[in-house]
DNA sequence: ATGTATATTGCATAATATTGCAATATGAAA
DNA sequence: TTTCATATTGCAATATTATGCAATATACAT
């Protein structure tokens, strides 16, 4: 049997039954528990249905496509993401924008951490779901187009009302020049607000847009604290950014 | 039977009873009351029950996540979705409250209605993700327990600058004298803001929540313009609400 | 006060999860 | 085709979690 039928048969079992046992489905697939587990958590991880311990349950009445999981989990990402935990501390108030990348990181947090987390995004809310200690506040606004945040006027001004420990964004080209750019409009100004209103700024890059721009303008380089890429932070192109005063990650 | 079903169960026969008991449960799921304890415990520290000695009672309205509980009432609330559409107005501005009978009203909306939705709940929002001509305006603030919806003191606020055409929201109780009362304190203060921001108020309620009452107040009964409930208005039993200039439907 | 029901705690056992690893299968490029 | 990289799967060792039991403590009713 196809890999492929395995998850779908999950998938209906979970819809007529609302629940799967790993035992069940180990003797109905004919594979071990281990590979069902496995399946379970590439299926949980997708937004499908919830994990629990024995097998797994329906997730939230929330479109699976709310939580866009899709694209978390290439390599580079989830080394950013385990950079980025070296910098937050249990108990701080972090504002974290959307993105495939910030939603990388949040997904790499560990399930019992202390924090309060303000976002106005769609997906890391639906993950943040289950963290128990973490508080989460969301940012309102119109809904952008993709329907995966929130933006325009009423979502800049709600950001002006916190006063972040930690912000962290995910960035479209950072050039030491010209500075950091984003492609949209108004996630520039969003992704402005946001750094104004905060104590420390971690941008987050994949390496490829590093030394690119884009049309519109954001802050100058410098006016990011740290910058975390996936390769190592002693790559020799990066030293312009640490004779800014940028710590790379 | 799984934990994670067992902690479901739980929280379906506090939904539905208000209460539970450490033996009936224990009998009900087939465990110690040992494990029963430490469930409840559980869920007690999430928020979603308070234990008691014996047992545990309602802390708070039960957000029905679960899908038992969804399907409890489906047909009723696609008979009161029905009605509302008679009074949603292509190109209105429509303040939307959380709860499982307004999204169910939204979920039987015309895929085409062009319409600007204001509403604090992400099934909502997941659903008209899907409405090309739906202009979704999210109301952020504290993510609520169960996460799917927000609240508090921002969530107000931010209602407070909108003026919507009509407010739709589910009510926990109405009574002729004593108003419309809810279970959760924060709940009814953001009911009423959205009423007092609202042109035109519709209470959406099934039969059973009429002529009850539960300990905080929202506002008067004749605050609302129309009342719709699931059953032929022409019922005898909902003539006071007539005469006091409520529209029943 | 006294007895009974309920809670708490520590512990032993069993069930489940995680991790690293090796064998095999799959697919894409030379 | 051949070769190499990658994905998939099962297995074993280890860690974690869940559960019931017993001993002890606490609350409640009479």
């Amino acid at each position: 049997m196809l890999k492929a039928e395995r998850l779908q048969k999950i998938v209906e079992q979970i819809a007529k039954d609302n629940k799967v046992v790993l035992d069940d489905l180990s003797q109905l697939l004919n594979v071990s528990t281990d590979t069902v587990r496995r399946d379970i958590k590439e299926l949980s991880d997708k937004g499908l249905l919830k994990a629990v311990r024995g097998g797994a349950i329906i997730g939230s009445p929330v479109h699976p496509h709310f939580k866009e999981r899709q694209h978390i989990d290439t390599h580079h990402k989830k080394a950013i993401a385990q950079k980025v935990l070296e910098f937050i501390k249990p108990g701080q108030v972090i504002l974290v924008g959307a993105g495939t990348t910030t939603t990388a990181a949040i997904y790499a947090l560990p399930k019992d951490i202390t924090l309060t987390v303000v976002t106005n995004s769609f997906p890391i809310v639906s993950i943040l779901e289950d963290y128990p200690n973490v508080d989460v506040f969301f940012i309102g606004g119109q809904l952008n187009k993709h329907g995966f945040s929130t933006g325009g006027y009423e979502t800049i001004e709600a950001i002006r009302n916190f006063r972040a420990d930690i912000c962290l964004f995910g960035i479209c080209s950072i050039d030491l020049k010209l500075g950091i750019t984003g492609a949209d409009h108004e996630e520039s100004l969003l992704d402005r607000a946001m750094i104004e209103t905060s104590k420390y700024i971690i941008a987050l890059s994949t390496y490829d847009k590093i030394g690119v721009s884009d049309p519109y303008y954001v802050c100058a380089a410098n006016a990011i604290d740290a910058l975390i890429t996936e390769k190592d932070p002693s790559t020799a192109d990066l030293d312009g950014f640490k004779h800014a005063g940028i710590l790379i990650k």
